[in-house]
DNA sequence: ACGGGCGGGACTGCCCGTTGGT
DNA sequence: ACCAACGGGCAGTCCCGCCCGT
């Protein structure tokens, strides 16, 4: 809504990027576990204090993305009467190969951490489920919304498929383009689905 | 391939069972950041060491359950013939209808933990996630297998339907059959990936 | 080169002599293994975690000494003309005088420790040994350096004839001057040392 | 005194040789303090707790030498008439030859652990330290016994040049006689020692 | 805002005493 | 009689919260 972040604002986002960098730097010498948000800190030339400043956990620093905040900008310009599923995929595409343009040895680390440590693995599928939410939490302002369960089963599957297209991308060395795994993926879902029998029960 | 499960074996899951009941007990009447395992300990008449040998982390004693070895013994009884998509949803089905059979309240008590604690709910997302990859990994002994991009979108969009599924089963105060929301959010699923335009590029 | 040492760390010294007391006076009472370190906290009136703050391990209690770090520049105080053993003599004389005026009862409290349970003695040879080291890395920068294992076995060997003296004098109970049995002890060596007959090899 | 070393006393050995083997190997591999004893007792196919039984702590597998009882036999082997540091001096050279001679390698590996992990160098010094005594505590029942002073001083430092020998000697790189480069250190020791001037006080 | 001090809770590793199974 | 498995205790580390002064 506002766009002009606030010189404030960006001098905060500059901090936050330089920390990360250091970070990614660190947990990509020394493995993530083995990094102390102490030895970050060092690196940033912060104190371990201003590190929980910028990020409340360490997770975070893996997981805070500069073009997180707006999906929502996404969602609000799609056209109103399109099916809750295609708006879903066009924001995932959108969303997905500005990721992929920006940065994309960047994303290849960040993915690979995100696959292997544990922890992180977890928090990261929280906060994609959370994303969900939150968009399902913006539809019913639009014009004809189908049922709750619908759009939230809707969003929970296409969530899955944006993490299983991003892990096959990055096993795969990261060659191709994530967005092309995305639709490759969730055409192979719609067939999987449409072999079900009707439900009988 | 040894089924009696050795004096021994069973001994150490009543120990694991009291310490859970204890905890939950706890958790109820104080919420689960508040209780510490050293409270949980003393309840169990444990030493905290000892705690954290019969769960190697807090959140794995509402994670845990004392069925889940189970889920490969009812993959192994479907029919190699069938699509992967089918047996998947039989096995969610007998593996959803059992818990809620077993103990509902139960049942009730940690799923809502599992939506409200924010850290248990990321836990809970990877080993849903973690099933669905071992369920994947013993597929392709199985006959005919369709390319492993669509098993793995499969599982993990299922694996999604059922979370979705408790979800909603939770919210509406666990009244109903869990199974039959399950195939409801499936079925709803199924309209949604129908209605998507077929993939131009 | 700021020898004012700045209010805060003056502040860090006197916390950390007063958690020193009462873990000293807690260890004369039941023994240094039969004190945890939750106790000395306790009596101390802080955490356990800020106790690991000002001493990194519980054995350090016992080790550090106030006055350590002076031995520096009692080095740089020698003229550099003279030769290392004579050097590094007259700096045990007067760190050794320094200590056993400021708290003789003190010292013997804290040299019974370190001759009487294993993980101090060794923890307590190992620092006079690093000790030892650091004088030696600082001896090149004089003038006519000797061959490096000269200097190295002159520390060695000056460092086991302290330890050895203070263990005698502290297992006569502390009477006389500790001064004094370390020159009769070095006078015993050297007359050890003589009597050895020229080496064949 | 008993030479036949009871069939039992012999496997206890086998067994020690091994576990102590293994324990090297993942040492040198992943080094000492990311190993864990359970590691080791894997990697032995023991129980941790057999572990503790054949080794009373982690940092004896390496400080413990098979040969190691034998030192009381060179002992009992010198003229009695001979000066104590005489005596030391040839014991020393005896041991520290016997170590070379077996196994160069293992005694390199080993002496660089001692160096470089703080906890295991400061046991060493007192395991040779005590060594130290339990000769001196010999001594007495030979023939006369110069004063006790110096008698300890004497063996207190002669350890201290083993110490400073077997360090130059590992950080060379192992290239020579270990045996040499003692009583090279001892030579130096002798003059340096000469050189300091008559005790004043 | 930043830094620093302190507290607290989860968790691990070493080590020991005991007990039950062989 | 041995030895594994189990349970317990303590040291120590890391993350992260709060409060204070600047």
């Amino acid at each position: 809504v506002n766009d002009s972040p606030s010189l404030r604002e960006r001098k905060r986002t500059r901090t936050r990027l330089m920390i990360q960098a250091e970070a990614m730097r660190l947990f990509a010498a020394k493995g993530y576990d083995a990094t102390t948000v102490e030895e970050i800190a060092e690196a940033a030339a912060i104190s371990p204090r201003t590190f929980f400043r910028y990020f409340p956990t360490k997770e975070d620093v893996v997981l805070w993305d500069e073009y997180d905040p707006q999906i929502g900008d996404l969602l609000a310009a799609r056209p109103a009467a399109e099916p809750p599923a295609e708006t879903l995929r066009a924001i995932i595409r959108e969303a997905l190969g500005g990721l992929q343009e920006r940065d994309r040895d960047e994303l290849l680390t960040r993915t690979r951490l995100l696959r292997l440590v544990p922890e992180l693995r977890a928090r990261f599928l929280e906060l994609q489920a959370e994303a969900g939410e939150m968009m399902v939490s913006l539809f019913p302002d639009r014009a004809e919304c189908t049922d709750e369960l619908e759009l939230r089963v809707t969003a929970a599957a296409l969530n899955a498929v944006v993490v299983t297209a991003i892990d096959q991308w990055e096993k795969a060395g990261g060659k191709g383009d994530v967005v092309d795994v995305f639709e490759q993926a969730l055409e192979a879902l719609r067939r999987a689905i449409e072999e079900l029998q009707p439900t009988s029960s």
